[in-house]
DNA sequence: ATCCTACGATGGACTCAGTCCAAGTCAAGA
DNA sequence: TCTTGACTTGGACTGAGTCCATCGTAGGAT
């Protein structure tokens, strides 16, 4: 994730405390963490990290492209570092774990113009929904 | 939308004013309400019904299959009374207007076996984003 | 190495969407 | 028409997120 720090740093990021320790927070595969839970493993190693910076964090993050909000749920967003490879989601409707997926094809080749609406159509959503393994 | 009303009644529903004002606003194509665009519209109808009254009646509309809960964005939930054909949603990214549409293909068969983790999927969502030709 | 200052952090108040609950009302079966 | 349990009401409450005045500090300038 030291990558993505240089890569904050080139755009004229500030580097602070709070915002390494939320960019390391996110760090790995099939992160899907809320807001909340960004807040309080940041305040594991920066115990007085307020939430108004790790909104504030994760929202410019996700500006700059390098987090993808998610909103599989009525509930809380949840933000995924794994901007930089295009996928879609599985989640379990049993206890809500989230996978990153690769379906094959290309979804936005199934809509046909007629179906439009003369819209120009930029972007494709997939959220596959079912039962995992322990809660099926 | 009397059909519905007769369907409710079939289920044991007891017919009040409100839950027949609430059915009533929810008629139509490419209807995408908010509860408190719902309630706002009840209201017209029947100034006293209250807030909780149209978020009870919603949750019963969804969990009797009537009507489909549909998070576009990370604001409030919305509403859509097309319950009884599937389709998916096309999204401006603009002015958040909402259009019912219907993909050509089965996106449950562009998921492979190796891309579903031991999960049972059942039901897949599509959103598609991008801006109208109002917007655009 | 030190100073400056604009950018960032803080926490508390606030908003918005939604839920909960005790008390009152009324639809519909007897 | 009576009765009763299902339904409605409004207000308090929760959870997620935003806003803002004030304080702190990263990092360029000297």
């Amino acid at each position: 994730m030291s990558d993505l720090l240089h890569r904050l740093r080139g755009r004229g990021w500030r580097m602070t405390s709070q915002r390494r320790v939320v960019a390391e927070v996110l760090d790995g595969d099939h992160v899907h963490l809320t807001a909340d839970e960004v807040h309080a493993r940041a305040a594991d190693r920066l115990p007085e990290i307020s939430r108004a910076t790790v909104y504030n964090t994760l929202g410019e993050l996700v500006s700059l492209g390098e987090v993808i909000e998610v909103a599989t749920d009525g509930r809380a967003k949840r933000y995924d570092p794994n901007a930089h490879r295009p996928h879609q989601h599985l989640v379990c409707s049993g206890c809500g774990t989230i996978r990153d997926v690769h379906p094959t094809g290309d979804p936005l080749a199934d809509l046909p113009p007629d179906q439009r609406f003369g819209f120009t159509v930029a972007q494709v959503e997939v959220t596959y929904r079912g039962l995992c393994a322990s809660c099926g």
